[in-house]
DNA sequence: CTTGCTGCAAAGGTTTTGCATTGTT
DNA sequence: AACAATGCAAAACCTTTGCAGCAAG
């Protein structure tokens, strides 16, 4: 069957996933990397890496896939997503996709869906002041 | 004002837009290269990035953004797209998202919306039979 | 002839990975 | 003491870019 390995706590972990949970924003990996160095000097990019891969095999967190890089966000209920086409910045969008949520775990032509995203693009705020 | 350039076309463009015109598949630009190729033998990867990402900027096709790599569609109506987690490929999905259409163009508290995509995630027939 | 486009190859940026070492259990 | 997880650095990958030569208008 499978190796089973019994996983550990680690600061790392405890410190990326704190960091996720704290914040409203959708940051990539190297800003993840950025803001938990702050509280542990010596982490690395590799684990930042591998640590977010593996909450988001465990469905703990979800990722965004951007045109230039992966956002990720410990927010793991249905909402929509707002990317900036020109930052880059990935921000929540309350208004929802009633009629997609109806289609996940169905059964379609080309296989069975597992989730669904609904990302919407634009200019934000910030980018729109200059 | 601009600088006002004249576009010219090219073999490279034609067989480029031509080939994703034909397919129903959603190719990487790596496929797209693999494929054009076939007919032109001497095109560079680089022009294929450059022509796609033209087209890109100009609307006549989108790109859809994945996990591993950018796939292009030059079939620019709204749709949704089946997204493979085990292959990659992507597939069209017929199903719609009609509440999405209306908040096209409309604004939004982050910022205003140009476009949206929805995109579902799961197993493709293809990989289920193994 | 003008200059947009291409091919080539090098560079850039992001993410993954191998391995010795560290740290949990 | 076992072995999962980390840090480090190299490698892998995808995409972009500079530049000289080519070719469309």
């Amino acid at each position: 069957m499978k190796p089973l390995k019994k996983e550990r706590t680690t600061a790392q972990k405890s410190f990326i996933f704190g960091y996720l949970k704290s914040v409203k924003t959708h940051p990539s990996a190297e800003t993840v990397y950025k803001e938990v160095r702050k509280k542990l000097p010596n982490i690395s990019q590799g684990t930042v890496y591998r640590v977010l891969n593996n909450f988001k095999e465990k469905g703990e967190i979800q990722a965004i896939d951007t045109k230039d890089n992966v956002h990720f966000d410990a927010d793991i209920s249905d909402h929509a997503h707002f990317i900036c086409e020109k930052c880059g910045n990935v921000f929540d969008i309350s208004d929802e996709c009633s009629e997609c949520g109806v289609l996940k775990n169905k059964k379609t032509k080309v296989g069975s869906i597992n989730s669904y995203k609904v990302n919407f693009y634009g200019i934000c705020r910030n980018c729109k002041k200059k």
